[in-house]
RNA sequence: UCCCCGAUAGCUCAAUCGGUAGAGCGAGCGGCUGUUAACCGCUAGGUUGUAGGUUCGAGUCCUACUCGGGGAGCCA
C-alpha cells in the first residue's frame, strides 16, 4: 500500500507511489490514453491512465467512472506542466469507493434557481469552493484583528425581548407563548459589555425580514460589531479604516490566485489604504444633485448602448455563420456565442432601463431621506478608495446615535460605502451617551420605555462617549471576491421565499 | 407593497407572420496516443408552469393565478 496523502501534497511526493482519496471531477478519455480529474478537498490532481500499461477490464473501468464517484487512487507522483496543479498521478491502481450515477451539475451552464437547490453539491464545483475558501479567511481575519488588538469576544443572544429599531423587520418567534423577535443586531447588548471591558465585538448571524430581492439582501447574514468605550465618532472611523485595510491585505495575500481564478481585478483591492476618502451627508447629497452624478450615469448610459449596438451586430454576424458554417463544430459554437451575446445584451438592456430612474433618483434626492441602494452607487463609483458617509439627519438614523452636538438636527454616524459601486458594508455611530438627550430620542421614536430600562440604566452609571460599527461579512466577501450577487458568499443562503436545503 | 422581464427534454437554451416542438450538455453505446468545458458518430429522452379564453389551428395572441429573475422602498 502507497502513502496516503492529499493533493495539496503532492509537490513533497515527486516520484514515489501515493494514493489519494476523492471524488471524480471529470474524466476524458481518447481511446488509448485516460484521464480522470480528482478532486479531494485540498485541490484537483489529474489522474492518467494509459490502456497499454493496464488490463483490459481496467481501463474499462477507469474510462467510465462517473462524475462525483468517490474513489481511492494510487499511483508514482509527477511534475507536468499540462496538469491542473503542475503535478499528475501516472495510475497503478484505483478502488471505487461509491458510484454515483447521474450527478445533477454537469459541467455547463446552470440557472442560478437549478443551482440553489443544489446548493448541498453545489460546494463541490470550483468556483464555490473557492468562494467559501475566501470565506473562512475573512473570517478569521476579522478575528484576528479585534483579538489582536485587545477586544473581547461577547456573545449576544438571538432571541430578542424587544424590537433593535422597530418590529416592522423582524421575524416573530414563539417563546414560551411569548413573541420575541431574532436579532437584528447586537449592538446594544455589546454596548453594555465595552463599559466592562472597554474593547469589545460580537460576531455572529443576524436577522431582518425584509421583503428585499435584491442582490444585496438576505434574511440571515453574518455581522461583526465591534463597541469602543471612550471613543468619538472619529476613533471609530479610524477602528474601521484600519479594519478594512487589515481584512484586504489578508485576504489579498492568501487568495491571490482564487481571486483571479474568480475574475477578480486585484489593482482596486491593491489601492486600498489609509486614509479613506471622507464625506458628510450633505456634501454627498450635493454630489448627487450636482453635475458629477448625472455625467457618470450618462456616459454609462452611452457605454452601455454602444455595447448592445456591438451585441446586436455581432449576434446578426453569428447567425450568419451559424447558417452557413460547414463543419458542425463551427455551428455549435456560433449557437453558443449567440447565446452568451444574448445573455450580455439582456442583462444590459435591463441596467439601461434603469439608469434614467438612478438619475432621477439622484437628481430630485430630498434632503433629509436615507441614500437609496443607487445613490450609494454612484457616490462609491465617484471614488476610488472606500468612502465613509457621515452626520445624516437624525430623523432617517437610529434612536441611539449620538446627537451632533454642534448641529443637533445632526448625528454622529457613518456608513461605509465599498469602491466599485458595490455600496454599503459598513453601518456606524457614536452612541448617545447622555441620559436625557436618549430618552428624549426613545420618546421622539415613540418606543416604549420599560424595555429600555436596562439599556438607560448604561447612561445611569458611568456614561461615556462610545461607539461601534457592524460589518456585513457577506457584502465584504462579494466586494472582495466581485460578485455580482451576494448569494454564493454564505453557505446556506436564506432569501426572501428559499430555505431549501 | 410597487414596476419590468421570464417559465419549452434531467440541465442550458432555440423555434421567423399563429401552421409537423429542435440543438448542446448530461445518460447509454461505439471510435480516437496527452486531453484541459477534449473531439467525432449513433441511441433514448416532451401533458411547452397551472386554469380558462380567441382561432380551422396556440410554445407563440388574451385574462387570471403560481413560481423565479432584476429593480424601487428598506437595509449590512
Amino acid at each position: 500500500m502507497s502513502t496516503k496523502t492529499t493533493i495539496d501534497r503532492l509537490c513533497e511526493h515527486v516520484g514515489q507511489s501515493v494514493t489519494l482519496q476523492g471524488w471524480v471531477h471529470k474524466t476524458r478519455s481518447s481511446g488509448k490514453i485516460a484521464f480522470v480529474i480528482v478532486r479531494d478537498g485540498t485541490g484537483l490532481c489529474q489522474c492518467v491512465i494509459e490502456k497499454n500499461e493496464h488490463t483490459e477490464p481496467f481501463f474499462e473501468t477507469a474510462t467510465h467512472l462517473s462524475q462525483e464517484t468517490a474513489l481511492e487512487i494510487a499511483g508514482t507522483v509527477r511534475a507536468d506542466e499540462r496538469a491542473v496543479g503542475g503535478h499528475e498521478l501516472d495510475t497503478i491502481g484505483l478502488a471505487v469507493i461509491h458510484a454515483a450515477q447521474d450527478y445533477p451539475i454537469t459541467p455547463k451552464p446552470h440557472g442560478i434557481d437549478f443551482l440553489l437547490k443544489q446548493r448541498h453539491l453545489w460546494f463541490r464545483s470550483e468556483r464555490q469552493y473557492r468562494i467559501l475558501r475566501i470565506r473562512h479567511t475573512l473570517v478569521n481575519a476579522i478575528r484576528s484583528f479585534f483579538n489582536d488588538n485587545g477586544y473581547i469576544l461577547i456573545d449576544t443572544p438571538i432571541f430578542s425581548p424587544s424590537a433593535g429599531e422597530g418590529t416592522s423587520t423582524l421575524f416573530a418567534v414563539d417563546y414560551f407563548g411569548e413573541p420575541v423577535y431574532l436579532a437584528q443586531t447586537g449592538q446594544l447588548y455589546v454596548e453594555a459589555a465595552c463599559l466592562a471591558h472597554r474593547k469589545v465585538y460580537c460576531f455572529g448571524p443576524t436577522f431582518r425580514a425584509e421583503k428585499s430581492k435584491t442582490r444585496r439582501h438576505l434574511t440571515e447574514f453574518w455581522m461583526v460589531e465591534p463597541e469602543i468605550a471612550y471613543a468619538y465618532l472619529d476613533d471609530v472611523i479610524g477602528v474601521a479604516e484600519d479594519f478594512i485595510c487589515s481584512v484586504v491585505q489578508r485576504v489579498l495575500s492568501q487568495h491571490r490566485a482564487d481571486l483571479v481564478e474568480l475574475g477578480r481585478d486585484l489593482a482596486p483591492l491593491e489601492a486600498i489604504r489609509k486614509p479613506f476618502c471622507r464625506l458628510t451627508y450633505d456634501e454627498a447629497v450635493e454630489i448627487l444633485h450636482g453635475p458629477k452624478a448625472r455625467e457618470l450615469l450618462e456616459a454609462d448610459l452611452t457605454q452601455k448602448n454602444a455595447r448592445i449596438a456591438e451585441l446586436i451586430a455581432q449576434i446578426e454576424q453569428l447567425t450568419e455563420t451559424q447558417r452557413t458554417a460547414k463543419k458542425k463544430w463551427q455551428q455549435e459554437k456560433a449557437a453558443q456565442d449567440i447565446q452568451a451575446a444574448r445573455e450580455e445584451r439582456a442583462e444590459l438592456e435591463e441596467q439601461v432601463a434603469n439608469i434614467p430612474h438612478h438619475i432621477e433618483l439622484a437628481a430630485n434626492f430630498q434632503w433629509g431621506s436615507d441614500l437609496g441602494g443607487s445613490d450609494e452607487t454612484i457616490i462609491s463609483r465617484l471614488h476610488d478608495r472606500p468612502v465613509f458617509v457621515t452626520h445624516y439627519p437624525k430623523e432617517v438614523k437610529a434612536f441611539y446615535m449620538r446627537i451632533d452636538r454642534t448641529n443637533p438636527k445632526r448625528v454622529e454616524n457613518f456608513d461605509m460605502l465599498a469602491p466599485e459601486g458595490f455600496g454599503e458594508v459598513i453601518g456606524g455611530s457614536a452612541r448617545e451617551e447622555d441620559y436625557d438627550r436618549l430618552l428624549e430620542r426613545i420618546r421622539e421614536d415613540g418606543l416604549p420605555q420599560e424595555p429600555y430600562e436596562w439599556y438607560l440604566d448604561l447612561r445611569r452609571y458611568g456614561s461615556v462617549p462610545h461607539g461601534g460599527f457592524g460589518l456585513g461579512v457577506e457584502r465584504t466577501l462579494a466586494w472582495l471576491c466581485s460578485l455580482k450577487h451576494i448569494r454564493e458568499t454564505i453557505p446556506y443562503p436564506r432569501m426572501m421565499g428559499k430555505i431549501y436545503p
